[in-house]
DNA sequence: AAAGAATAATTGACACTTGAAGTAGTTGGC
DNA sequence: GCCAACTACTTCAAGTGTCAATTATTCTTT
């Protein structure tokens, strides 16, 4: 277990050696804690409302958010990448959709491996009824914080993001 | 209210009074869409790792964390109120890790109806070995973040924690 | 053109999650 | 004491999620 970690990071001079390693370790662990906390609060929130309001789910919600921007269609690896899930996850749900008449798959006629799915009228009817409501329960969360704070947040984990990318890609 | 119903798109920068409003409408959106997006990766990374070096999975971990800091066992009631969780999960939960040994139930003397769950001392053996390169991984996640900026992002965090609570309890 | 590698999507096995319904134990008012 | 309401936990069905294996199609190489 190494107990110098001095070169990490530039810390408040003011702490000895071994306090600057101990809160460095917890600081990171307890951010993390914390935006979990936060996410999961909200998710539970939205997914709540989203049952209740319109007999839906969070990844069908999801799924459709994505095809409403996306005019053209999308290919199940598109949305499977921006969805960040597996293939076989989007197959399942996407299934549940075009049952329910919300969504359709087209064949490729370039190259016939390929759905590009999409939105039918039904679908985008839906989707922006449970559009504009989402966006009313998310501001609400969001409304007790000034601007100010948004924007800053907002920074600072676009910095994360791009953090992120990096570390965790090998 | 607006009938607009591009509510979760990016909308390029029209500069109106108008507009203004509107991008700040949206400002809530992007930021939660944000959040959810760096939550989602860490937790996809920290999954993975989980599933490959240990062969857990995130919520096992998560309930022998829980366990962990508090030696006197939990309720399942407790549990699945600490992790979040409804209480059918956590049965489910608790019977995995039962079966593998690493946590045991014990029948609460003073109420045959509760459950207090602790960890065996192979559990508790598991998880530090889990739990110190958990740390790990978090910690390179967010190395690339200076402290500043981490306890920044933990205080706003805790801001939003706050309202959050107050916005979602009715 | 045929073999082989690569890509797109699906399937199946298993784990997690919720919500509703069910079982067992406790509590409080009569 | 008794019974109704409440509490703690479990069970079940359906949806979500992963990973590994499979099928179908396209691309590459010869």
């Amino acid at each position: 277990m190494p107990k110098d970690k001095s070169s990490l990071k530039l810390v408040e001079p003011h702490v000895d050696a071994e306090t600057r390693v101990h809160d460095d370790h917890h600081l990171s662990v307890r951010l993390w804690l914390r935006m979990l906390s936060c996410t999961n609060r909200i998710e539970n929130f939205v997914r709540q409302n989203l049952q209740a309001n319109f007999d839906t789910t969070l990844p069908r919600f999801d799924l459709m958010a994505q095809l409403e921007r996306a005019p053209q269609g999308l290919k199940m690896s598109e949305l499977s990448q921006r969805m960040m899930v597996t293939g076989g996850n989007v197959t399942g749900i996407t299934d549940g959709l075009e049952k329910e008449g919300l969504v359709i798959r087209e064949v490729d006629p370039t190259d016939r491996r390929v759905f590009r799915v999409k939105l039918t009228v039904e679908g985008q009817k839906q989707f922006r009824r449970m559009a504009s409501e989402h966006e009313q329960w998310i501001i609400g969360l969001f409304e007790g914080m000034s601007v100010k704070h948004k924007n800053q947040l907002t920074e600072l984990l676009g910095d994360l993001k791009q953090h992120i990318s990096q570390s965790s890609e090998e």
